[in-house]
DNA sequence: ATTTATTTTTAGATTTACCTAAATATATGA
DNA sequence: TCATATATTTAGGTAAATCTAAAAATAAAT
C-alpha cells in the first residue's frame, strides 16, 4: 500500500464511522484537502484493491480488507502517539502530526516492539483505543463526569441529558464538544466539582456532572 | 526536499567520503539500484538547487549546502538506530532498514527530544559517530583492540601494522575487515586475551592485540 | 593515435497522484 | 414534475521519479 492510499483508507474508516456507513467523495475530499476528482481516482484503485465497496455516485464503504489495514494503520498511528507523549514528553496536542508521517513506516517488527516497550497501551493521549495486533478494538473508555477525580483529565465527548435546557446550559457556559476539561477539586458534601476548561474554572453541581460523557486521556 | 532527494543526497555523502571528492554517476546508480539515467536527472535536480557542484561527464560533489543537508539526514538516521537498538532492542543488524524510513520523518522538535531522551549519544550502534544539531562531527572513535576491557564490542576496522606476516596471520584466523569481536577476557600476566569473533572463540597474544584498530559498538 | 570499450547523457515513455474544466447524475424546491 | 442546484465523474493534462534505447563523450588498449 502506497502512503497515499494509507490515507484514504484512514480518511474513510473516520468518516464512516468504523466503516458501518458509506462516505461522499466530497467528504473525503474536504478531509483530504484534494479536488473530488482526485477522489474518484484513488477510489477506483481501491475499489480494484478490494478495499472498498464502490457504486458510482453513492459514495464508498470499506471492505473487511479495507477495515483490517485501517485498523494496522491507526495502531500504528496512537502508539507513536503514546511514545511521543509519554517517552518524548510532547504536549498532547503536538502529537498528531509527527503521529500522520510516523504511522507510514513499515515495520511489523517496529510496532510490535514499540507497543511492548510501551507497555501495551489500551488508548492514546487522547483517549482513543489502540486497535489490537489482530484488530480488535477495546471499548471507548466513556466515563461520566462525576466518576472522574481530582487531577483526571478528559475531552468532553457528549451529553446523557440532552433537553434544551442542559444544552442551553452548557452554551452559556461556553462548554462544547471537543473541550478539555481537568477535575481540580471535588466536594465530598454535595460532590460538586471544580473543573478547568479553556484554562477558566468552573464550579458544576453533581446533577451537571452526572450528564456530561468525559472521554479521559492518557488511561 | 523530497524523500528521493534525500537518498540521492546521502549516497553521494557516502560515496565521496563526506563530500571530499566527486562521485561518479554509475556508483550512485548501482549504490541506490536505480539506471544511470535517472541518477543524471536527478543530479540536475540537485545542481538547480544548490545541493551540489555538477560538470557534465564529470561526477558530482556535495556542495556546502549539500554536506549539511547530508549531516542532518544522517543524525536522524543514526539516531534512530541507537533508539531501536538500545531502546526496542533490536539487533545491531537489523536497525539498518528501519532507520532508513525512520530518516525521512520531518519534524526537528522529534529528533531533539529523541536525542536527549537517548541521553546525547555520540556514536551509533555500529560505532560510527552522530553528527550534532549543528553538524559537527565527532573524531570516530578508534582504539586498539589491546586497548579494551572484558565485554566490550567493537567492529575490526582497519591493522596498526600491514605487514605481510601480521596479515597472513590474520587471515589464517579468519579474521578480516568489519568483523564483529567482543572481549572475552584478559589474562593480567602477558596482557594476552581471549576474543570472540565469528562465533568461536581466538586466545590472542597482547603484540596481535595492539595491531587491530577496532571501533567500538555502543560508545 | 586510432579503435574499442565504458560511462554518461539525451530523448521519449510510463506510473502515481494530483489538477482543471466540462459533462453527467442525483438531489432539492417551487 | 420540471427547473435549478449540488455532487460526482470523465477527459485531458501536469510534475516527480522512474524506465529503455539510442547518441555522445570520455577512457582504455593496442
Amino acid at each position: 500500500m502506497t502512503r497515499s492510499e494509507e490515507n484514504y483508507i484512514k480518511t474513510i474508516y473516520h468518516l464512516g464511522d468504523a466503516g458501518m456507513h458509506s462516505v461522499p467523495t466530497n467528504a473525503i475530499a474536504s478531509q483530504l484537502k484534494t479536488q473530488p476528482s482526485s477522489v474518484t481516482d484513488m477510489i477506483k484503485k481501491l475499489s480494484d484493491k478490494k478495499y472498498v465497496h464502490y457504486k458510482k455516485y453513492r459514495g464508498v464503504y470499506l471492505s473487511e480488507k479495507g477495515i483490517n489495514a485501517a485498523l494496522t494503520i491507526i495502531r500504528k498511528h496512537r502508539l507513536w502517539e503514546v511514545f511521543l507523549a509519554e517517552k518524548l514528553g510532547f504536549n498532547w496536542d503536538e502529537v498528531h502530526d509527527v503521529a500522520e508521517q510516523l504511522e507510514h513506516i513499515k515495520s511489523e517488527k517496529l510496532i510490535d516492539k514499540l507497543d511492548a516497550f510501551l507497555n501495551f497501551p489500551k488508548y492514546d493521549p487522547h483517549g482513543d483505543p489502540i486497535p489490537g495486533k489482530n484488530g480488535e478494538l477495546a471499548q471507548r473508555s466513556l466515563q461520566l463526569l462525576s466518576s472522574l477525580q481530582p487531577n483526571d483529565e478528559g475531552i468532553c465527548v457528549g451529553v446523557k441529558d440532552s433537553s434544551v435546557t442542559f444544552l442551553k446550559f452548557l452554551d452559556k457556559h461556553n462548554i462544547s464538544l471537543g473541550d478539555h476539561i481537568k477535575i481540580l477539586d471535588a466536594e465530598e458534601f454535595d460532590e460538586s466539582l471544580t473543573i478547568q476548561i479553556d484554562n477558566k474554572n468552573l464550579h458544576i453541581s453533581k446533577r451537571i456532572a452526572t450528564n456530561l460523557f468525559i472521554k479521559p486521556v492518557r488511561e
